[in-house]
DNA sequence: AATCATCAATTACACATGTAAACTTAATTG
DNA sequence: CAATTAAGTTTACATGTGTAATTGATGATT
């Protein structure tokens, strides 16, 4: 079982593009980001650089671009961070933290019927 | 609505003693994270200092002593957390979030009634 | 060959965070 | 009263993160 690296805010966002559209070019990520972030082309680069590092993002090298794709697949980040979250902000307790969201946030009439659906599963 | 600032995991185990126990002193702060951290008094008096400067804590002296009492309340906290955790990992769609803990995790039958209850209310 | 464009790598710098020692001052103890 | 202890403040330092410029290398174009 690998040690998931801790993945910063920014950083978050680009395996969320890459996740979505590996493998990709640092210049895919790029024009993605720049739409939905205000980052310059030389921020975005660094944090790719950083996730290679951390050994969350591989590359293939096809000419003189690379081909990124991720090391870490989204459901093994996402397990990693729920996890630590539930943790840190609940001490672990899971119903708490369930009836915090569904106190604050909007589900629509069939998410709510699927969960039921899915907390009946979980009851067997 | 005040902004609250990001309050980093070792500053949340310093606030959930206040929570707890608001309000304390240092001392009081610092004899139970010793027991539950291996921090030294030092750390732990920084990241008091720290909280204090994010606006976080609030301290009232009490002879040489000083006597904290937090200025944000848990409830905000934990829910600008959750705020912050939903749309960083699942881009602030709920369902999805619910899925992955409720497969992930443990809850006892009772709990899962009562979150059917809450899942029931939210239909009205 | 020189120039330009493109790509990754390196460097930069400020701030945040983790961890804790060192310092200052006041109170307490012997 | 001197020495010690206790409490908060300041300082230290390494690493992480946000943000981005600069540098170096290579291929394409003129």
């Amino acid at each position: 079982m690998i040690k998931i690296p801790n993945i910063s805010d920014a950083e978050w966002e680009v395996m969320k593009i890459c996740w979505l559209s590996a493998p990709c070019s640092a210049n895919e990520i790029v024009k993605a980001l720049e739409q939905s972030t205000h980052w310059k082309p030389n921020t975005i680069k660094t944090l790719i650089g950083r996730l290679v590092k951390k050994g969350v993002l591989g590359f293939k090298e096809e000419g003189r671009s690379y081909s990124y794709y991720p090391l870490i697949t989204e459901e093994e980040c996402i397990k990693a961070e729920s996890k630590s979250f539930l943790t840190r902000v609940f001490g672990g307790a899971l119903k708490p933290m369930l009836v915090t969201f569904l106190k604050d946030e909007k589900l629509s009439p069939a998410e709510i019927e699927e969960l039921k659906l899915l907390l009946e599963k979980r009851e067997d």
